[in-house]
DNA sequence: TTGTAAGCGTTATCAT
DNA sequence: ATGATAACGCTTACAA
């Protein structure tokens, strides 16, 4: 005895009513007359019904489905914006579909291809630089598309993120204005947005004059805690202890170059000034606290999720690009007391 | 002028093949002749034929979607299983539809019918004590589920995890044993996970009869490391500072007591021992290494979403229940040179 | 307010 | 090896 999936005609038939009926009665309740309404819904319930979105998706050419398309999982900064996507998304009937191209522009154009077999109503990509054919499909899919985390020159259709080539230059620039002038700098993955506070952290040194090659240290290698450390050892290795200060692209980095100071017992800020990026959770509550850069991650989510919904429906938007900006957290891991 | 979307007909019409040919180049290459093969595959290029996957799955009624219901987007143990649900469903040509359900099983139920909705060829939920409903649609969808995290007493159907309370058992046995009496307890969030960590705990300690009721901190707010931090000055102050060990319930509470006990000056080892749940990355490298629970929980992610492919196949399945165990990881927040 | 008929783009089934 | 035809379950367009 095989049960067959419920479907809507068999909602119709215990409700003697057309199967139509039954569409309106989920997606238009208002065109249906109350009693009828009613007998439906227990036909719906007796029944359990669930519709299929397939059908209905195939059918109406709606497929409340988002695509989103994030580097990787394991970074938190796209989990929280992540967060704001799916907190906006659900409650407005959409699913997100959401696919991880571990940083790769190639596995992204072939997960933007499987994203836009679901038909996507709109679709949500991060950063710049896809490919070509990436940039084809997006742009023939004729859905809305956003792309995330970073303000780009040329975006496809629109655009939420921050500078992060103007948010590195400040905190720098301020640091440097304060007075640490032996600024080093660590990152690692260096992705697009790391490169360019890379850019703002040599433009704010080469402002002040005080920009030196060998003192910046990167890597290709996934960004960690463990990774921090690391590279942390190695730019007192290269600058011969001459750094006192230094600033990590991201916090992960920043915390891991803390707790080696904390084991090397190099005092921080006394003996060295730690700067991180983001602004996660514990970089204030650490001893001493991180100076970071708050960026409005989950805000970021939020925004773009709101800006493809209204594209959606036809609503005309007052602008394409957003800068979401940031905020500066100096914080004692950076405020020595006499220089 | 308005571009509708290429279907398969179209690829058909300009390879001069039928509908049905293109369709089995895509999804049984090995009936096609060679010849036919390439003009379909040249076709398929110079239309940009993006296959959609509704009308794939309506027909074939496969829909290549695996459901995953998690509680939280926000809590770090999430989305390291969801990585490794990832990572093998990707590559076998599966995408994952996730959903959050805010640790609600209210929440859980809906979010199940929508996902439903989606004919997912198989669901992953988090641990048990779905409603009665949630049950019900998950047995007559007729597609293999997999509880994930803990052990159950009554899967649904499979059941992936380890045993909660058996693993703070053994830790809080282990630090007992080794002399520390004074062991109190700190929670948040307290969900199913935590509350079996609880009853561990407090089975370890009244095995050895230093069992303290007002030595119990919960609190049902979220879990972060503010909190950690703010739970442990509450145990402080209830256990008159006699408490010289905590058992945090996780390693966000365990970071969050460590930087409150840095700040209250109180040396850890030496006037506080501290144990966290789970193992994430920092507490390795925290200062002092913290002493926590390993969880493989990538890894049941994984296996999880093996055992669902596998049963998809209708492969047989040796067991329909996997404890992947854990590891006690010992470190210097709870080795006291002298107790 | 309710219903009929046609089709959405694909695949299963049965022929050729 | 390739094709014709009828579903799949729903919604749109048009009637009644």
């Amino acid at each position: 005895m095989i049960t067959r999936r419920v479907t809507l005609s068999d909602v119709a038939k215990l409700a003697c009513v057309s199967a139509i009926t039954v569409s309106r009665v989920i997606n238009q309740p208002e065109k249906v007359s109350g009693p009828v309404k009613e007998k439906v819904h227990s036909a719906i319930e007796k029944l359990g019904y669930i519709p299929n979105r397939s059908a209905s998706a195939l059918a109406s050419a709606r497929s409340g489905v988002i695509g989103v398309i994030i580097p990787s999982l394991s970074n938190n900064v796209f989990i929280e914006v992540l967060r704001g996507i799916y907190e906006i998304a659900g409650p407005a009937g959409y699913q997100v579909l959401m696919a991880d191209s571990h940083y790769s522009h190639l596995e992204e154009e072939s997960m933007v291809r499987t994203l836009l077999g679901q038909s996507p109503e709109a679709m949500i990509i991060t950063g710049g630089g896809q490919t070509e054919y990436t940039n084809n499909m997006l742009r023939s899919a004729g859905i809305p598309v956003v792309q995330l985390m970073e303000i780009l020159d040329e975006p496809i259709d629109m655009n939420v993120g921050i500078s992060h080539r103007q948010a590195a230059y400040d905190v720098v620039s301020r640091l440097v204005a304060s007075g640490y002038k032996k600024l080093g700098f660590v990152g690692a993955r260096m992705d697009p947005r790391a490169q360019q506070r890379l850019k703002g952290y040599r433009k704010a040194m080469e402002s002040a004059g005080v920009y030196r090659g060998d003192w910046v240290i990167t890597t290709p290698k996934p960004s960690s805690i463990a990774m921090g450390a690391e590279l942390f050892t190695s730019l007192m290795a290269k600058s011969a202890g001459e750094c006192n200060a230094v600033f990590c692209v991201n916090d992960d980095l920043a915390m891991g170059a803390l707790f080696e100071c904390q084991r090397m017992q190099l005092a921080v800020p006394e003996s060295m000034a730690i700067c991180g990026f983001n602004d996660t959770e514990a970089s204030a509550l650490m001893n001493p606290p991180l100076t970071s850069v708050n960026v409005p991650r989950y805000d970021m989510g939020v925004k773009a999720t709101e800006m493809v919904l209204r594209a959606i429906k036809g609503e005309a938007l007052d602008n394409k690009v957003v800068d979401c900006g940031y905020q500066i957290k100096i914080r004692e891991s950076t405020q020595r007391a006499i220089y």
